[in-house]
DNA sequence: CCAACCTGTCATGGG
DNA sequence: GCCCCATGACAGGTT
């Protein structure tokens, strides 16, 4: 802390950057802090200060741990400093409680950092002019000085909750490039007013006390400034917007050569007369320590941000952006497939609080400005789930001659595919174009595929085009998407086996050929021969799509008639696998309910034969009072003599009329005889 | 080793 | 006639 009052003392300022850049489908954001030096102070001091989190995955220029706490210990090299990842909040407090001019952030987008790196002076002053103008807003202003090169406002969305654009603003911006151009453009001449007045505290740094005096009048200024400006919308001509939006394209297709040093950065700063930089060059930037350790430069700590950068993204300039490796994949994401499609680095991170360098935040689709925090060991995932094994097999010339020789010596042996000898030492290429018969005969069902008459489609990719799949189906079936998706979708149950889980270290040739291995052995006999074909579909949607389009795909590929009597034997089995599946289903559903009506009965049962039961035993109440009553109304009953009558010998008798009649029993026998034999006549 | 169970496949028939 | 679906039967694998 008072190596940075000190720093401020000095005339010095900070800088909040963000260098968006996007690579291809890469896109990182680093983000760091900026100390400006005095003008008293040699070049060489500036300081490289690490944002929240810049540190992920080392791709920006800051140490990977460490506390903001620790910022007092300023070092002039920077090599001992403990920058990583303070709450930015922190940071913003600590730099305002100094009143050191900070500019709260400036974001560089990948094009402009294209056109920089072209060559384009113009739009360099420009950025350096919206740079400045920044300055003048809090953090998440929208500041365009050079009305194309800034987006100002903050990419960063913990700023955008905190700050005056709030997040849905925030991710509209990102999302419209071209509206947030428009948005900031008029701005520009005003901010540049402020800066300017901002800027002269810090110039005139000798006079440091009266700078504070002032920058704190300025700071306030500036948040009002930055409060009026917010609502503020210049219009831009179009052609910039959509020059922005084709740099931005370009940065997004061509992916390469992006790179920008941070001399590049600095010095269009430094070449911007409002800018407090004047007449310093930056061309050697000191470096953290942990970071130049890291990276192998000879230089020590001359390494330019370019080398930073390219340091850490090769390996995914060699799978995503490498010409030869067209992994694009298809706009529509497929339902069936969980993983974000575009992979995206984002140095920043959702959580002020994590430690850098375990955060590796956004990968994400470009135009989605989410954060997800990620391991490293999640982004070799995401990476490489990307990457199938179809796309192994088909792009890496120098696999193992022991993977295919694998994958067929399994064919053979488990589904009668019969390989030339030969063909085990050949290259994929050699394969591709080496006739062998595969014969299934397992069950009965038996089929020539011929591994060699692969069509056209392998090797002229061109051909192919789009099949017009019914709705309800993706039908961006992209040859891209073709060629490098053969995701053979197993059940649930089934591990996924056709994407790579891990990156493959160094050339650790044994483990990728066991896994390969583990791989073709999860997948069932339809996938492996249609990876032995080369067929252009999972087996998942040869199953599942329409009827209609299934036959359009037949007309319209390149497909040999043993590649169309494979994709039909696949789609067959496939349809009676699931309806298989779903009348054992059923069946077993139907015995479930079997079982419990048999359950239900049986308890009905039960409660019948209670019931019963408790109806017999009240019978024979009514029958135990009946006889009681019996007797009762004949030991009250007395002759013409008086004497008691018989029970025996005469019976009670209701008449229809209700009276009641004392009749001997053979009266009583005689007349139901009677009215029985009437009955029965009846 | 055997039986029960599971799963994929084929054949067949009906809609 | 073709396609889809349901289902019995069979075979191979798993438990």
């Amino acid at each position: 802390m008072k190596h940075l009052k000190r720093w401020w003392s000095a005339g010095g300022g900070l800088l909040h950057l963000t260098v968006l850049l996007s690579l291809g489908v890469l896109r990182v954001d680093l983000d760091f802090y900026l100390l400006l030096p005095p003008p008293t102070l040699l070049r060489d001091q500036l300081l490289l200060l690490g944002g929240p989190a810049s540190s992920a995955y080392a791709l920006s220029p800051l140490p990977a741990s460490g506390g903001w706490g620790n910022a007092g210990q300023l070092h002039p090299k920077g090599r001992e400093l403990d920058l990583a990842a303070p709450p930015e909040g922190q940071l913003l407090r600590e730099v305002r409680a100094l009143g050191v001019p900070f500019i709260p952030r400036t974001r560089v987008d990948a094009w402009l950092v294209h056109s920089v790196a072209a060559g384009d002076a113009d739009e360099a002053h420009g950025l350096l002019g919206a740079a400045a103008a920044s300055s003048a807003g809090e953090a998440g202003a929208s500041v365009d000085g050079g009305g194309q090169a800034v987006q100002g406002g903050g990419g960063d969305p913990r700023e955008a909750r905190s700050g005056p654009l709030g997040a849905g603003e925030e991710e509209k911006v990102l999302a419209e490039p071209t509206a947030q151009v428009r948005d900031t453009g008029g701005c520009a001449s005003e901010k540049n007013e402020v800066l300017r007045e901002k800027h002269e505290g810090v110039d005139h740094s000798s006079q440091h006390e009266e700078n504070e005096e002032r920058a704190s009048a300025q700071k306030e200024n500036s948040f009002q400034q930055n409060n009026e400006d917010e609502n503020k919308i210049a219009e831009k001509p179009d052609w910039e917007a959509e020059k922005s939006t084709e740099s931005r394209n370009e940065g997004h297709l061509n992916g390469t050569d992006i790179s920008l040093s941070l001399e590049d950065l600095l010095q269009l700063l430094s070449s911007q007369p409002e800018n407090s930089l004047e007449g310093i060059s930056l061309g050697d930037i000191p470096l953290p320590g942990s970071i130049s350790d890291g990276m192998n430069s000879s230089a020590h700590h001359h390494v330019t941000f370019s080398q930073a950068i390219s340091q850490d993204v090769n390996l995914h300039d060699a799978i995503l952006l490498s010409p030869n490796n067209t992994f694009i994949r298809e706009p529509v994401a497929k339902t069936s497939q969980p993983q974000e499609p575009f992979l995206q680095f984002h140095s920043h991170t959702t959580n002020p609080g994590q430690t850098p360098g375990t955060n590796l935040t956004g990968y994400l689709p470009p135009v989605d400005n989410h954060m997800r925090n990620l391991t490293s060991q999640d982004l070799d995932l995401n990476i490489f789930d990307e990457i199938d094994l179809m796309s192994l097999l088909a792009t890496e010339n120098d696999l193992d001659q022991i993977d295919i020789s694998q994958l067929f010596d399994e064919l053979d042996s488990e589904s009668g595919f019969s390989l030339d000898s030969s063909h085990n030492s050949t290259s994929v290429t050699k394969y591709n174009s080496s006739p062998s018969v595969c014969d299934e005969g397992a069950t009965g069902y038996s089929s020539n595929y011929d591994l060699g008459a692969v069509g056209g489609y392998y090797q002229e990719p061109s051909k192919l085009c789009h099949v017009d799949h019914d709705s309800g189906f993706h039908g961006d079936l992209t040859f891209q998407h073709i060629f490098h998706n053969h995701t053979y979708h197993l059940k649930p149950s089934a591990p996924e086996s056709t994407s790579e889980p891990f990156s493959w270290p160094g050339n650790s040739q044994k483990i990728r050929s066991r896994y390969l291995e583990d791989a073709d052995r999860n997948l069932s006999r339809d996938e492996r021969h249609a990876k032995a074909l080369h067929v252009p579909f999972s087996v998942d949607e040869i199953v599942h799509m329409p009827v209609d389009s299934f036959n359009s795909m037949l007309s319209r590929y390149y497909l040999t008639d043993l590649q169309v009597s494979l994709l039909r034997d696949i789609r067959r089995r496939g349809k009676n696998k699931v309806a298989a599946q779903n009348c054992r289903k059923r069946k077993l559903d139907i015995i479930l309910n079997l079982e419990y009506d048999v359950c239900n009965l049986q308890a009905k049962k039960e409660t019948l034969k209670r019931e019963r039961a408790q109806c017999n035993k009240a019978i024979n109440i009514m029958k135990q009072k009946l006889h009681d009553l019996y007797r009762d109304v004949f030991s009250r009953l007395r002759d013409d003599q008086g004497r008691p009558v018989n029970p025996n010998l005469y019976a009670l008798q209701c008449s229809h009329d209700g009276s009641i009649l004392i009749i001997p029993k053979e009266l009583v026998a005689s007349g139901h005889k009677k009215e029985t034999q009437k009955g029965k006549r009846k």
